[in-house]
DNA sequence: CGCAAGCATCGATGACTGTCAATATCGACA
DNA sequence: TGTCGATATTGACAGTCATCGATGCTTGCG
């Protein structure tokens, strides 16, 4: 539900004292991937990758409406953040999604939605 | 295991006569939550709130270490992007994670990281 | 009513980055 | 070996953005 009500509680005051808890930073791998899959091209390509599997680079150009520049230029971004996997065939490489390394972003951020986190 | 053996079939090949399909692009709401949570300040943010609950924004400046005028930017950007829900008590300002919100991000990802889109 | 405190907004600035044209590199093939 | 096609890299440019100081606004309180 979350209606205003039960935003916080009723005394809910800021305490000067208690500097709140501080966890480790989240995985600087989930931050970068994060960061990389802020750009909407690059989500887009990414969604192109989940969907018809592997994929040449020429076959990015058409749907994304960028340069092939531009479009390697993501793509090794995306590759950096190990987000995606390249394999070189012949004089074209196709690209892939890695599974493990998206599903670890996306369970990342499924964890902080999951209340429980802060005193019941 | 996503060995580089099974990265495609073994005959893959640049079709350009199967210019790849192209599902509706991503949900503009999660497009625009992964560009703010790419932000390192405002991932640390979502992480502190998820951990405290709700905290108010004088509390937030320490942590961070960033001015009061940029802490305020990065949660109105946040709370703009749905992922903040904000309640003024006093003269002080509370903010709480969107548990929904953060959770549908978490999921798009892991939904895109699903095998099972493209041809099985 | 006036002061103080917390927060938001404004304006400026420096850094970053998405984009493309031009060029280089690499592999295939005759 | 020479040419061609696909991809990667470089350099440049424009737009975006994170950051901060200064200022304004609102609320609580004496």
């Amino acid at each position: 539900m979350a209606t205003r009500e039960n935003l916080l509680a009723p005394d809910a005051v800021c305490t000067p004292g208690t500097p709140l808890a501080t966890p480790p930073p989240p995985d600087p791998t989930v931050a970068s991937a994060l960061k990389v899959l802020g750009d909407p091209a690059r989500l887009r390509i990414v969604q192109l990758l989940a969907v018809n599997g592997a994929v040449c680079a020429c076959d990015l150009e058409v749907p994304l409406g960028l340069s092939q520049p531009t479009v390697s230029h993501h793509l090794r971004q995306l590759v950096e953040a190990g987000l995606l996997e390249r394999e070189k065939r012949g004089t074209w490489a196709f690209y892939r999604v890695v599974d493990e390394a998206l599903g670890a972003v996306g369970a990342t951020l499924a964890e902080l939605a999951t209340p429980g986190h802060h005193e019941a």
